[in-house]
DNA sequence: CTGAGTTTGTGCGATATGCGAACAAATATT
DNA sequence: AATATTTGTTCGCATATCGCACAAACTCAG
C-alpha cells in the first residue's frame, strides 16, 4: 500500500486497518502482532493499535500473543449480502433447482478480474467438493463459465480494461490464454446465452447463464461438477434448460423490484 | 460511538470507517453521503472521506450520488470464514445430513448475546424459509436452540455476564423470559446434550446439539423447521441421532486437527 | 534454572493526518 | 426559474496517529 499515492481525503489509518483484517486467512487463522506487521508492511506499533482497536470493537479476540478474527467480522460482509437483492431473490430459486439437478449451484459477480461467489446452494456430489467453497470465494474470471458470462456483459471499453489487467496464466493444459481466442469464446458464449467450460481451472466442468436486470447482466448463475464422472456433454444439455429457467425467474423478479 | 471513552491507541478513524460499512444493510442497500453521515452520527465531510476511501480501495461503488457496497467487501468476512476450521470441517458433514433429513441445517457461534450463523446448508422445505438466512445472520441467543447450546458451554461467570447484558424480550407468547426458568432450560439442555425450542422466536421449531473441540463447546449444529407442518416431536426424535452423529464427526475431526 | 534472543508493552515528542467549518458549485424539487 | 438541498472544495487548526527507543515479558536452548 503506497501511502504517497493516496488521493486527498484518503484515510490511511482506515485503509491500514482493513489491510490487517485481510491479512487473516486460511493459512493464518491467528497472528501475533509482529506477524500482522510483517504481513501488512506496517510498523509493529501501528499493527498493534489496529489489532487493539479491532479487539475493543469486538472484531478480534486475543489468546495470549495470538489474535484471531471473531464471528462479528461477518457483519461487514453481511451488510453487503443483506443489501443484495439479486442474492435474496435467487436463493430459493437456486434451492429448488439444486433439488432437481443434484449438483451445487453458485451465483457469482465480477469483481476486478475475478468472479466472487455471492450465493451458493450445496448438494450431494459423487466426489467431494473443494471444502473451501464459500460465499466470498474468488476465482480468475477467464477460467470459469461464470466469469465468461460476466465478462460478456461488459462494455467494450470495460472488456479492454479487463484484458489489460488480467494475467491469463494456464491453470491446466486446457486453459485458454490467447487473448483473441478468449475474446472469441466470450463473445460466442454471450451470443448463445450460456457458457460451458471444461477443465480450464481444474478437473471440473461448469455451465453458467446470465442473470439480468434492467441495466444488463448483474450476475451469473452456474453449476459445476467433476469432469468425466458422467457423460459431461449430455449432462450439460440436461442442465441448460434448468439454469435458463432459474435465471429467467430471477431476472424477471429483479426487473419488477427496481 | 463515544470518542471520548476510547482507550489510548484506539484508532477512531478506523472505527468510524467500520461504522459506515455496517450502516449499509437490507433497508439501505445504497446511501448518499448525507445519509451515511446521518446514520453514523459523523460529520458529512468525515463520512465523505470514508466513502471515498472505500471507493478507492474498491469496497464501494458510486452511482450518481449513491454509494453501494461491492462484492469485494466479502473479502473481509471471508478472511474469517476461511480461517474457521470448524466451518470447513462441518460443511460436507452438514451436506450429507441435509440430504437425508430434508431440512436446512445451520452451524452457529455465540457472539455477544446473539448467535451468528457461520455455516448453512439449505434444503427444500414445505414452506419457504425467511429468504434472508445467510452466513452472518444473527438471532438472540435465548430464543434459539443453537443459542441455548452455546450458552450452556459458558463458564458460570460468562453466563452471569450474559444474563447481565441480554434483554429477555418475549418474541412470541411462548418465549421464556424469566431468568431462572431460562437458566434451568439451559442447564437441562446442556445436561441432556441437545436443545429443542418450539415457537419462541417465531413459528419455528429447532433442535441443536454441541460441537466441541479440546477446549469445550465451540459451535452449535442445528436444524429448524416450521411448527405444526408435521408431527414436531416425532420429527425431533428422528433428527436427534442424525445431529448427534454429525456433531460427533465434526468434533472428532476438530480434536485431531488441533 | 539461567542466559540469550525475541517479542510485546509503554511513554513520549513530533508531525502528518484527519477534522470541521465555511463557502462555492451542483443537483433536485417545486 | 427560483429555491432548497446536497455535495465538492479549500483551508487552518488541533490532535490523533505515528515511530522510536527503551523497559518488560516471554520463549527457547542448553
Amino acid at each position: 500500500m503506497n501511502d504517497a499515492d493516496a488521493s486527498p481525503g484518503f484515510l490511511q489509518s482506515f485503509a491500514r486497518g482493513l489491510a490487517v483484517i485481510r491479512a487473516f486467512g486460511k493459512n493464518t487463522p491467528a497472528m501475533t502482532l509482529s506477524q500482522a506487521a510483517a504481513r501488512t508492511g506496517l510498523t509493529r506499533a501501528n499493527a498493534r493499535r489496529i489489532l487493539l482497536t479491532l479487539l475493543e470493537l469486538g472484531y478480534v479476540e486475543q489468546d495470549g500473543r495470538l489474535f484471531r478474527l471473531r464471528p462479528k467480522i461477518l457483519d461487514l460482509g453481511y451488510s453487503y449480502l443483506s443489501s443484495l437483492s439479486v442474492g435474496a431473490i435467487a436463493q430459493p430459486i437456486m434451492e429448488d433447482m439444486v433439488l432437481r439437478v443434484k449438483e451445487p449451484c453458485n451465483l457469482a459477480m465480477l469483481d476486478g478480474t475475478e468472479v466472487i461467489y455471492v450465493g451458493r446452494v450445496a448438494a450431494k456430489q459423487i466426489v467431494r467438493d473443494d471444502l473451501g467453497i464459500h460465499i466470498g470465494r474468488r476465482f480468475p474470471a477467464y477460467t470459469t463459465s461464470l466469469g465468461r458470462i460476466l465478462l460478456g456483459g461488459l462494455s467494450p471499453a470495460a472488456l479492454d480494461r479487463y484484458f489489460n489487467e488480467a494475467q491469463l496464466v494456464p491453470l491446466t493444459p486446457r486453459t485458454i490464454t490467447d487473448p483473441e481466442k478468449l475474446r472469441a469464446a466470450i463473445k460466442r458464449d454471450h451470443d448463445r446465452g450460456f457458457s460451458y467450460v471444461k477443465q480450464e481451472s481444474g478437473e471440473r466442468c461448469s455451465i453458467a447463464v446470465p442473470v439480468t436486470d434492467n441495466n444488463g447482466i448483474v450476475a451469473a448463475l452456474g453449476i459445476g461438477w467433476y469432469a468425466g464422472v458422467r457423460a459431461d456433454d449430455e449432462f450439460r444439455d440436461s442442465l441448460l434448460p434448468e439454469l435458463l429457467g432459474a435465471a429467467r425467474e430471477v431476472s424477471n423478479t429483479l426487473r419488477q423490484v427496481r
